[in-house]
RNA sequence: GGCGCGGUACCCAAGUGGCUAAGGGAGAGGUCUGCAAAACCUCGAUUCGUCGGUUCGAAUCCGACCCGCGCCUCCA
């Protein structure tokens, strides 16, 4: 049974989708301002691991995840650059299709843009209007939440304990109430503007997530994700329009993912400790790393990012990454060894994986059973028990495993150059005639250069450090 | 102030009433090796932020306190 841990309610409960089999799942994705940063990636990573064990788990999952690509940052970052609000986040875009491809990140169903849907947003503020939950005033038109009884359900918030003083509230626009929030906001000379039948403006933030969630995944669906800071106000608010809208429950399960900071503290471009993507990866470090450090850490707890952790976590998937290549690589006996339980061990690391993660998706626990299965699996290597059906199996154990980690490097059949191959040679022949100075000079030189070789009893083998 | 997360070995991190407190990384010693590397073996928390309490028994439950972090600003 998969359990989830709901925001809603604060519980951890058993996981059952609306309609058997598949599942409905929404997540938050980028507002195209800037380039996307190591703690939004977080919250990606995460969604891609629920989304690829639902899958694992045989169910029929539709993503969708969407863009913003128009906000206050995007039009002011546009009008100071003096181009168009869409060719200021084409560049993005791009960048963020790309990101997700480096760190393996699936790709959704639907990647709906906001500006592409703003005839479902007015329909849906229009029926907001006419149903009395939205009231309009010098143009612009607000949610008044005193119409929702049900407001502050997700985020458990008393409006009435909120401390209005402390709270500066940078909306220029006038509402009847603090918290009511724009549904649509009125033009202005230098934003863009859609003509519309409830007026000539532009959207609200929290109303494209609504109306392009329900586009896509229907008035009600499973699962909707995202960063803890969207609780309050974002997704409070989508469920106010949303179910004021349909009258029908929005979501069943809220699972938001904790933040990232890094060496403790949160990342914020004037303390320097602001990484996006490209920073970690310039420095020579592995995406399959990064992408295994970001998940390695339950969602729910906040992830201390630092160089020494990411130096860990390659340091973990080279042990994995190293017991590939023995299995790929060594000499077995022909056969199954009879004697050694192989499916036995895979059977039960695989019984333990799914375990931890249908806990809501204790990632520990599933890690744990991988290593354990390693290291059972190595010991048997090292004693000659493996044959050569039982190292295709422990493969194939892995490979599906990795359907879910998405971790493992793929299988490219890495050749090197003609030179370094020379060289290696060259090194060899020093190792027959007992030159262990060339020999080793060599192997220093080729180390220099990220490859290292390794001498064991099958011969030379080399790997490619990152 | 409100809401929430967390404090377990040198680092990361499971475990939420009872077998020897997972796993990974780093470290020390050993096996193998020309030497390395990888792999294997051995070692490593009488102890789980602090102080009380409940219990036959607590990292795990209760109370108080200390510390770190996040949200309450259109930040994932």
């Amino acid at each position: 049974m998969i359990k989830f841990f709901n925001t809603i309610n604060g519980k951890i409960e058993p996981f059952y989708p609306l309609v058997p089999g598949k599942v409905k799942l929404y997540t938050c994705g980028p507002t195209v301002y800037d380039y996307a940063h190591i703690g939004n990636f977080r919250a990606y990573v995460f969604e891609d691991m629920l989304k690829r064990f639902l899958l694992f788990m045989g169910y029929k999952v539709t993503h969708v995840m969407n863009i913003t690509d128009v906000d206050d940052k995007t039009i002011k970052s546009a009008n100071e650059e003096e181009i168009s609000l869409q060719q200021y986040t084409k560049k993005y875009i791009e960048a963020f299709f790309r990101d997700i491809k480096k760190l393996n990140i699936h790709e959704a169903d639907f990647y709906p843009r906001a500006t592409e849907h703003i005839p479902e947003m007015v329909q849906m503020i229009k029926i907001l209007q006419e149903k009395g939950y939205a009231y309009e005033k010098a143009g612009s038109i607000y949610f008044e939440i005193s119409k929702f009884p049900d407001y502050g359900k997700l985020s458990k918030i008393n409006l009435e304990k909120l401390k209005p003083g402390a709270r500066v509230d940078s909306d220029e626009y006038i509402k009847e109430n603090i918290y009511d929030f724009a549904l649509w906001k009125q033009e202005k000379q230098s934003e863009p503007s859609w003509q519309t039948e409830i007026g000539t403006g532009r959207p609200g933030w929290h109303i494209e997530c609504s109306a392009m969630s329900m586009k896509y995944l229907g008035q009600s669906f499973d699962i909707h994700c995202g960063g803890v800071d969207n609780i309050f106000p974002h997704h409070e608010n989508e469920i106010a329009q949303s179910e004021a809208y349909s009258g029908k429950k929005f979501v069943n399960y809220w699972l938001h993912c904790h933040h990232l900071i890094v060496d403790g503290e949160k990342m914020s471009k004037s303390k320097g400790n602001f990484y996006i993507l490209k920073d970690i990866l310039d420095k020579k470090n592995d995406s399959n790393a990064l992408r295994l450090l970001l998940l390695s850490t339950h969602y729910r707890k906040t992830l201390n990012f630092t160089f020494d952790a990411l130096d860990q976590a390659q340091a973990s998937l080279q042990r994995i990454e190293d017991f590939i290549y023995e299995l790929d690589n060594r000499t077995f006996k022909e056969g199954y060894n009879k004697n050694t339980n192989i499916k036995k061990i895979i059977n039960e690391m695989n019984q333990k994986f799914i375990e931890g993660l249908s806990d809501d998706l204790n990632i520990s626990v599933a890690l744990t059973a991988l290593f354990e299965m390693i290291k059972k699996a190595n010991i048997l290597i090292s004693t000659g028990e493996i044959f050569k059906k039982d190292a295709a199996e422990l493969i194939s154990a892995l490979n599906s495993l990795d359907n879910i980690l998405g971790v493992l490097p793929k299988k490219s059949g890495k050749v090197l150059p003609s030179k370094i191959i020379k060289k290696i040679e060259e090194r060899q022949n020093a190792r027959k005639e007992k030159n262990f100075k060339l020999a080793d000079k060599i192997r220093d030189e080729l180390l220099q250069k990220g490859i290292v070789l390794e001498d064991t009893k099958d011969g030379i083998r080399w790997k490619i450090k990152n």
